[in-house]
RNA sequence: GGCGGCGUGGCCGAAUGGUUAGGCAGAGGCCUGCAAAGCCUUGCAAAGCGGUUCGAUUCCGCUCGCCGCCUCCA
């Protein structure tokens, strides 16, 4: 298993999960309200790669993350559009899963709905209030975080610092201003639902206590999620389950923002790139390999030049992977080279280290071509099985084979003929005319191969 | 106000008390009919000021600049 930074201690941990060889992780999906922005893809690519690490690894995962389907922002945009907030978030739910789709993000094994889980919340409220964690007023049911013990450990604050700086709105019936809703009692006009405690909606960060310990059961191994989320959300959901005396996450994981110059993305801010416009501009594993090539807990500035040098290097990668794609195939017994992996391996263990991870890759590939210029063809293939190896491990899909028209092969072919007969006007012409089809024609030992011009 | 973090070469971005990160871009060369791809060589660094040390980009202090969280937020 590889060490991983713990917010709660604010150190890099080892992690012992509680079945060995099994790991189970549950990370805050989206609210769907509205189109996802970089920070989204972010935050998605991360765990995705961490996912995918840990199989390669050998480590059972499963990994499960919601889909906030009930929420104020949902109601108020819904009102908005004038349609109701389940259609709304269906309709959002449906871009989600579009652009995850596209960001070759692999679907994680459960994605529950708050909406299937309101009875298991009101359980979880019934249960806080029974023993006197949680207080009704008039508007709703609020947990009491005086009676939480360790409340603020995610902040790494304590009760009395962050009172003093709650920015929360003054209500008079609350015993503290941190005291955050679990049941929000609302006119049976509004979306809702009934219960002991009125008609009303779930506060959000009950959802995920329950979804969490529903599906992953207590002491799960692994919670996760974009910063700004440790706090409150995650810490509120941490007070529940501790206010139930219940294990919650073993180990909490948080990953850095996108910024826009020297500000964090955000919807509020107002200065958020979506998703969708990312990847309609760009190859969308320009932004993995961008993602990849950062730590996870840095702050990550992406802006139209930044993604063309990651595309650029993905150029380099594809040409690699062309090269290599047949002659690895013509050496099923040589074995990927176990220095890169053991080099990639050893940086991932500690903290998620992908951009040292990815340099062992270049590296690798780097060598491969090398030996391959000398003829070194074992020595060739194992760097090039490990750096293909490695990028399929961080979900980097390479472009190995090109679909080409057959005309353009034919053109190829006449441009050999042509320069064997050491008519290099002609043999010019017919690279030009294949230019002017898309493609650029380059040479080599084995023939000719092209490339996307 | 409280808490946390950051300032690395043209750009992105790591590790590290003394030796090449890696990528992208630049320069020179090899290869090539010419290219492309590839390879080789090569600039360019550590916000500022002190301190610790034989030696600091790396540790400590101060100054400056910046960011995040304490409200919704990935």
């Amino acid at each position: 298993m590889p060490r991983l930074f713990d917010t709660q201690s604010s150190e890099i941990v080892d992690i012992v999960p509680s079945t060995e060889g099994k790991f189970s992780m549950y990370v805050c999906g989206p609210t769907v309200y509205d189109e996802p922005h970089l920070g989204h893809g972010r935050f998605t690519l991360v765990y995705d790669i961490l996912r995918r690490y840990l199989k390669y690894r050998g480590v059972e995962v499963r990994f499960v993350s919601n889909i906030t389907d009930v929420d104020d922002k949902i109601i108020t945009r819904a009102a908005e559009l004038g349609i109701s907030a389940g259609e709304l978030a269906k309709r959002y739910e449906e871009v989600w899963w579009d652009l995850m789709e596209r960001l070759g993000v692999e679907k994680p094994d459960e994605t529950p709905h708050a909406t299937d889980w309101i009875a298991q919340m009101l359980e979880l409220v019934t249960e806080m209030v029974s023993t006197g964690v949680a207080y009704e007023t008039t508007d709703g049911v609020y947990l009491e975080v005086a009676k939480v013990d360790g409340y603020g450990l995610l902040a790494r604050q304590n009760l009395a610092d962050l009172r003093s700086g709650a920015r929360v709105e003054v209500d008079e019936q609350k015993k503290s201003p941190l005291d955050f809703a679990l049941w929000k009692r609302t006119p049976e006009t509004e979306w809702g639902w009934e219960s002991k405690f009125g008609f009303g909606r779930p506060g959000w960060h009950t959802e995920c206590v329950a979804m969490a310990l529903g599906i992953l059961g207590e002491g799960f191994d692994l919670h996760g999620g974009g910063m700004d989320l440790a706090f409150p959300h995650h810490e509120n959901e941490r007070a529940q389950a501790v206010a139930m005396g219940k294990n919650f996450a073993r180990h909490w994981m948080h990953n850095g923002f996108v910024m826009v110059g020297d500000e964090k993305m955000a919807k509020s801010l107002g200065n958020f790139t979506t998703l969708k416009d990312l990847l309609d501009s760009t190859d969308p594993r320009a932004y993995r390999l961008l993602v990849a090539r950062s730590h996870y807990r840095a702050p990550l500035e992406v802006t139209a030049e930044i993604l063309q040098d990651a595309a650029r290097s993905l150029e380099r990668i594809d040409a690699f992977a062309r090269r290599f794609a047949d002659v690895v195939l013509e050496r099923p017994e040589v074995a990927p080279s176990k220095e890169v992996i053991d080099g990639f391996n050893e940086a991932m263990d500690e903290d998620l280290n992908s951009p040292v991870g990815l340099a062992h890759v270049f590296e690798a590939i780097t060598r491969a071509n090398f030996a391959l210029d000398r003829a070194l063809n074992e020595e060739a293939v194992s760097n090039a099985k490990a750096a293909l190896l490695l990028l399929g491990t961080l979900g980097i899909v390479v472009q190995d084979r090109l679909e080409v028209p057959q005309e353009v092969i034919a053109l190829a072919e006449q441009r050999k003929v042509a320069r064997s007969e050491k008519d290099f006007a002609a043999a010019d012409k017919y690279r030009d005319e294949i230019l002017q089809l898309g493609y650029v024609v380059e040479d080599s030992d084995l023939g000719f191969r092209f490339r996307k011009a």
